[in-house]
DNA sequence: GTCTATAGATTGATAGAC
DNA sequence: GTCTATCAATCTATAGAC
């Protein structure tokens, strides 16, 4: 049935570490949950922070791809919405481990060392580019108003009941938000008056 | 010179629970810091938990407040303005504690128990108002999105260098950010053209 | 590959002298 | 109020039999 003891566990870190936290969940819990000893962990990963790794690297590769990408993309609104929606479709595909970057910062950058240094270079590097060329310290702001946008994927499970939200509609208001945001919205924001349901 | 200990211990505590987390800091740390030993902290407060509490409660209760009176406030732009600002506020005036329930939102929860579930709770209440009276799922989607972008003043330091921003840039730039997610904007946002600085 | 057993370290917390 | 000394629990990680 389950052919690969090491992906099962990956699994279950992988749930723990995202309802739990890091540092909250310790080898003898997710050994319990996987149905093998602590020690028997041990053979599949060396080490807890190495089963982190093998938790968070895969999402991590795949947002450097989007950063590195933005490097030879021109800051035009069409482009800035592309860029908006894969960094919506990784987080959307990767709800559980982008949340623990969300939820657990504090637990994971220490662990993580130099590779977490890495992603908030990449952070900030988007950002940057968010704010497009010879940006105001305004621009700067709005930018990371628009980074935070994108995270409401992640914590709307939070603030909401359930899966209130389908993925569609998150993908549309929220890029829509963020490009609000970032004043490069084609529709402009109604001017005080609301529209009626 | 420092006539009390025991807000020397809350200040230290603070410090370090901001910029480490609350479960990577331990009370010998602490102790260290404060020029005491562990034990001596047991005389000031009875546990870490009730350290924490120290540090966090003050911040509840003037976020409680806010929460509460907007229970007779009506939904008008000009009402969620004078909220997102007093929003603003609280997070500004306190940026460490806010950014504990940030960054080490898995550290904390588990530790505040009840209380953490009432804050949750306070968010969400707040989150309702701010989508306004019979609100479509976008609404409510876009209300989370507006409350992510309030929690940009503790996150810009992440994304930026050191203390870039002035409070009152802070203040203008996300308190309009917010209503252009709400889509209650006095000013509409440009339509994909941007203004040169 | 999985187990039992245990090392080695750290932590939150307490007892009791001063 | 602060100290020394210590407890009990928990954790990551390892050794070695099967």
């Amino acid at each position: 049935m389950d052919g690969d003891t090491r992906e099962t566990i990956r699994a279950v870190a992988l749930e723990l570490f995202s309802n739990k936290g890091f540092e909250q969940t310790s080898l003898r819990e997710i050994a319990e949950r996987v149905g093998l000893t602590k020690a028997s962990l041990y053979y599949h990963y060396s080490s807890k922070q190495s089963l982190l790794l093998a938790v968070v690297e895969p999402v991590i590769t795949g947002w450097r791809t989007i950063v590195d990408d933005t490097a030879r993309l021109e800051h035009t609104p069409e482009n800035v919405r592309h860029v908006v929606g894969r960094c919506l479709d990784v987080f959307l595909r990767n709800r559980s481990v982008a949340g623990i970057f969300q939820r657990d910062a504090a637990g994971v950058a220490v662990v993580l060392g130099e590779l977490w240094d890495d992603m908030v270079g990449l952070g900030k590097r988007l950002v940057a580019w968010f704010a497009g060329p010879a940006p105001t310290t305004a621009d700067r702001l709005r930018a990371v108003a628009a980074m935070e946008v994108l995270g409401a994927v992640l914590s709307s499970t939070t603030y909401q009941d359930e899966d209130e939200f389908t993925e569609e509609e998150m993908r549309a208001v929220l890029s829509q938000a963020a490009m609000d945001v970032l004043r490069l919205s084609a529709e402009p924001a109604a001017s005080g008056v609301r529209r009626l349901g």
